[in-house]
DNA sequence: CAAATTTTTGACCGATTGGACAAACGTTAG
DNA sequence: CTAACGTTTGTCCAATCGGTCAAAAATTTG
């Protein structure tokens, strides 16, 4: 074996044509879900003929799920590196601008996402209830201990991360609606900043007056 | 003429079968989009024929746009009841309460308006920067004069808005997610009650310890 | 170069889709 | 009863869908 690895072995143009697809692919499927989504609109947007895709990929589902697949990786990345030793309340001050900053730079990803889940994940519904549910199990023990220390407030893990996610996310999944409620002036790059500072201070300080 | 609205007129059993068919609609669009459900599949659920069910709407687009509209409305009259005159802080929270249980009561309208939006909101854009818009910008007026007031702590009206949407919604969009990850136990009838605590204790005080 | 292999494509297929239409059926008013 | 009107359905159609296949074109290998 020269190359070792899991997946099946590859040429470089295989590799290269793939990757062609799947970056066609998310464009497509994340702005119209999977059932909207053709294989023509994919394979034109890669440049490429309908057949000589399904010369890579034998079905639709195939690119999908190569898709998922990658995606949940990468899109947990911020959750895994919360960080039990650093101090509290900056490790969760970092995460929140890690995955708005996600959602800032990997717009479609968060969508694809949310795609999914929205019409009952019904393609990775194992992996929530196993690989996401350990994880988030795992750090909201951690962020239970921090409570326990007195670090900081009590409240349920749980629903603190999935607020987390709720808000970050949804200046991408919801991002016309927020660049139209902004409108034009407010809703320009700025958005992004406006939105940190805010979030910080809501999951500091909360909205109580100081004094 | 006997009965004067806008709406065309309709018999007594044109009223009926169509809110039979909208009820069936907002069934298949919620969980399959736009693009995803078929007219088949709405006059199946709606027990009629579908040559029948397009006798009431000539078009499948006629039947969502006129569940998006009715459902702005609706979806909106939370945000229209925030007064001016209460408490601001008890305000608040009541609106948080009352976005939360429309997550709960109202998870299909949730989804079809998340769906709509998620790819591009094109049938329902000029609402957001029209209607919308100007509902937001009104309340984020009235929200800043509570916090030039004294009443609440100072930040951006519009992102504070933005994540009592996403935060609430959160519940009914992704709640397959919320359910797997909290497992068979915690992920019962009582996650609305325990979402309902976190998030008043989030939004008043934050995270940060008492001590 | 020539054979073997990989890549690309045009043509095609069955299934599903949104929608049209005329005929049948039901209901109501005179 | 019957004519007029509202409702329902079976049948059909063109377009689009995911996917197949054989053959052509390009590339790699000896």
């Amino acid at each position: 074996m020269t190359t070792s690895t899991d997946a099946p072995r590859r040429t470089r143009i295989q590799q290269e044509k793939r990757e062609l697809i799947l970056e066609a692919a998310l464009e497509v499927f994340s702005t119209n879900g999977f059932r909207g989504s053709t294989i023509d609109q994919i394979a034109e947007a890669a440049g490429m003929s309908k057949p000589n895709l399904l010369y890579y990929f034998r079905r639709k589902e195939d690119i999908h799920a190569t898709l998922m697949q990658r995606l949940l990786d990468t899109w947990l990345a911020p959750l895994r590196e919360l960080d039990d030793i650093g101090d509290p309340m900056t490790e969760l001050r970092n995460y929140i601008r890690r995955k708005l900053e996600m959602a800032r730079d990997f717009p479609r990803e968060s969508r694809l996402f949310a795609n999914e889940i929205l019409q009952g994940a019904p393609r990775i519904m194992p992996l929530l209830a196993g690989d996401l549910k350990t994880l988030v199990d795992e750090k909201a023990a951690v962020i239970k201990s921090w409570m326990r220390a007195g670090k900081i407030a009590r409240t349920d893990p749980w629903h603190l991360i999935f607020s987390i996610w709720a808000t970050t996310q949804h200046y991408a999944d919801f991002d016309v609606q927020v660049r139209a409620v902004l409108g034009p002036d407010r809703g320009g790059d700025g958005r992004f900043e406006d939105a940190a500072r805010f979030l910080e201070q809501l999951f500091l300080d909360g909205l109580k007056p100081k004094n």
